[in-house]
DNA sequence: ACCTACATGTAACCCGTTACATGATTTG
DNA sequence: CAAATCATGTAACGGGTTACATGTAGGT
C-alpha cells in the first residue's frame, strides 16, 4: 500500500492536514508503514488533482496556516475498492536483525549497545501503541492492529531480554575477532 | 543495508552464485530483508568492478553454467567495516495489518479470509526457520536471529488463533457495511 | 502437454528518502 | 540562546521491483 492509499486512509478516519497525517504515521500507522513529508505531500496534492480529496486552508494565530484535507465521495469508494482488492503482502527490513545475523564479526561492546539500544527502542514503541490503544476514537479494527503489534513487539522484547545474557556471554567467550590467517 | 552489502554477507558464509544468494534471501534472510533477481545480479556486477568479489564459471552437465563468486580480502575488510557503522533501523511495511486497521470497511468474508491466510502464512515461515534453526553450519549469531525470527512470528500466530474468533464475531455483528447517509 | 527448478541477465519505471528552503513560536 | 514544534513544499538521487528475454531438464 502507498502513500498515496494510506493517506485516503488516514483521511476516512478525519479530516486532516499534511502535518498532521504525517503525525499518524508516526503513531497509529508506525507498525504497519512508514512515510516521509516528501512523499505525503506529493501524495495529497495528486489526490486533489485526481478529485478524491479536497482542501482548506486555515489560518491560525500565531501558528502557520493549515491546509485541511477531506475526502470526497469518490475518494470513499477508490479507498474501499483498493482495500478490497490489495492483497496482504508483508516485507520487514530489520538491519538490527541483519547485524545480529552476522554478530560473529562485531565486537562484544557493539553487539551490547545494539541490543540495549533495540530494547530501549521496543520499550518506547510498545509504550506508545499502549497509549493509543487507549484512546477511544479507535474503532475495532484499529484497536485489534494495534494490540497485535504490541503482542508482537512484547514478544521480541521479551526473548531479547531472556536471552541476550546468554548470548553475550558465549559472543566475549568464543572471541572471534582474533582469529587470522 | 542495501543488496550489495548483503550479498558480501551471503558470500561471507560461503561462495555462493546469484542464484543461490537468492535463496539464502528466501530462507534464512527473509525474516529481515527481501531481493531479488533484479536487485542481486547487478549488486554483484558492482561489487566485482569494484574488486570486493571475484567469480569463476563452473560449467555442469543437464543444468545451466553458474557463475560462483566468492569475497575478496578487500571485500571482507569493506563489509566487516560496514557493519561497524551500520545503525539498527528497522522498518516493517505490512499491508496486512494495514486492512486490519481498515477492517471495519471489509466484508467478514475477506477479514476472515485475510486472517486464515496469513495464519498459514505464518505456520509456513516458522516451519521454514525452524529446518533453517537446525542445520548445524549456523554460527550463534545466525542462529539467534533465526530463533529471534520464530519468537516474533510464534506470538503474532498465538495471537491471532486467540483473538481471531472474537474479532470476526464483533466484526460480524456490528455489520458496518450497511451503514449509508 | 505443462509447470517447476535451474541459471543469468537487462531495462523501464515507480516510489520514497534525504536534503534543502523558509519562518514564527515555545520550551529548556 | 539553542532546540524543538508547528507548517508546507521541492528536487535530486537512489534503490528496488516488475517484467521481459532465453533455454534445458525433470516431474505430473
Amino acid at each position: 500500500m502507498d502513500t498515496k492509499t494510506l493517506c485516503l486512509g488516514a483521511l476516512h478516519l478525519c479530516d486532516a492536514s499534511g502535518y498532521e497525517i504525517k503525525k499518524l504515521f508516526e503513531s497509529a500507522f508506525s507498525h504497519f508503514q512508514k512515510a516521509s513529508f516528501g512523499s505525503i505531500y506529493p501524495a495529497l496534492d495528486k489526490l486533489e488533482q485526481q478529485g478524491l480529496v479536497t482542501s482548506q486552508v486555515e489560518l491560525q494565530e500565531k501558528r502557520p496556516a493549515k491546509k485541511i484535507y477531506a475526502l470526497t465521495e469518490s475518494g470513499h469508494q477508490v479507498f474501499l475498492s483498493t482495500l478490497a482488492v490489495t492483497p496482504p503482502t508483508e516485507s520487514c527490513r530489520s538491519d538490527f536483525i541483519a547485524l545480529i545475523f552476522f554478530a560473529e564479526l562485531l565486537k562484544t561492546e557493539q553487539l551490547s549497545g545494539l541490543i540495549e539500544q533495540h530494547i530501549a527502542d521496543l520499550h518506547q514503541s510498545i509504550g506508545m501503541l499502549q497509549s493509543i490503544s487507549q484512546e477511544d476514537t479507535l474503532g475495532p479494527g484499529a484497536a485489534f492492529s494495534v494490540k497485535l503489534g504490541i503482542a508482537t513487539k512484547t514478544a521480541r522484547l521479551e526473548y531479547l531480554q531472556a536471552n541476550k545474557a546468554a548470548f553475550l556471554t558465549q559472543h566475549s567467550t568464543g572471541e572471534n575477532q582474533g582469529v587470522t590467517t
